[in-house]
DNA sequence: TATTGTTATACTCTATAACTATA
DNA sequence: TATAGTTATAGAGTATAACAATA
């Protein structure tokens, strides 16, 4: 069925000039867009058991070497509370250790495990065709061309 | 301060092969590209009093004309349960009305009433600037490059 | 029997505040 | 006084299930 009556055409001014697409519908966009990447993701994360924010946290560890907590949850977005429990699940899981910190005893420094680093290697492995076949139909260089402006339209700074 | 110790360099074979970016990078550039677009939007609703779900409830309603409760739902990727709060919002402000579909007494038709019209058409001028603001650090064409692409990234099946 | 809309409920995620131990 | 980590709690957002009316 189709609740569809005819459309207000004094509505449309807004809208249906070329080139004068809605400032929301790229918010709106990114919405959709990251729902999708993330439930292939999460995908990815099953066979581990990881969640995505247990996944990021082990690929900024990755790219930056140990972290102490806050350095984790500002980088994240996350707030130091919430980054407590994510810490907590991935030591439990054996995949970071909790470190103390030569002269600062209030830190802890997080630090991959060895276990930590095969899982990583592993999911990583595991996500790349995964990766492949959610950007598929697109033309070829436009994903990288998609993470380029990504990657500046979120650093607004640089 | 800064926790970081020596990076572990064998756990780099996985990600700084050039051009190998990680596939989970995507998602996560998503989800802060979101955060980032929908903080800006918010605000350019604040004085609406309304919200993203509302306007974007708002927004199918202008480019379909009227829709059922069901359909709403089904095109913002949210349950019926949740649109009913949303319609029940909306139709507080006066910004849309519940008609009965001929037919089908089941159904609500939802349609914008001049007031929900005019509503719509203030916000979106509002949000114009701050599209453009958030946008203004990309280079000419990229954003509608990114809109385009957002848009096949999200529709697969086209 | 299936579907729309509704209501009530449960669950997840996040945000906030308070507490400790250190600085 | 300020900060890192912890804990407990409250709130928002979302998902689920049961219900009534209708098909």
């Amino acid at each position: 069925m189709t609740a569809s009556g005819p459309t207000v055409t004094s509505l449309q001014r807004a809208t249906d000039r070329p080139g004068d697409a809605s400032p929301f519908a790229l918010g709106l966009l990114l919405r959709r867009a990251h729902d999708r990447a993330a439930a292939a993701l999460v995908e990815a994360l099953r066979p581990s058991g990881l969640e995505l924010r247990h996944f990021a946290a082990m690929i900024a560890l990755v790219e930056h070497g140990s972290m102490s907590q806050r350095e984790l949850a500002d980088a994240l977005l996350g707030d130091k509370a919430s980054m407590v429990r994510v810490i907590d699940d991935l030591e439990d899981k054996g995949l970071v250790r909790r470190e103390p910190v030569p002269g600062d005893r209030r830190m802890n420094s997080i630090v991959l495990t060895e276990r930590g680093l095969s899982v990583f290697d592993e999911v990583h492995l595991a996500a790349a065709p995964i990766h492949e076949q959610l950007v598929s139909h697109l033309r070829p260089g436009e994903a990288d061309h998609l993470l380029d402006v990504l990657t500046r339209f979120t650093h607004p700074d640089l």
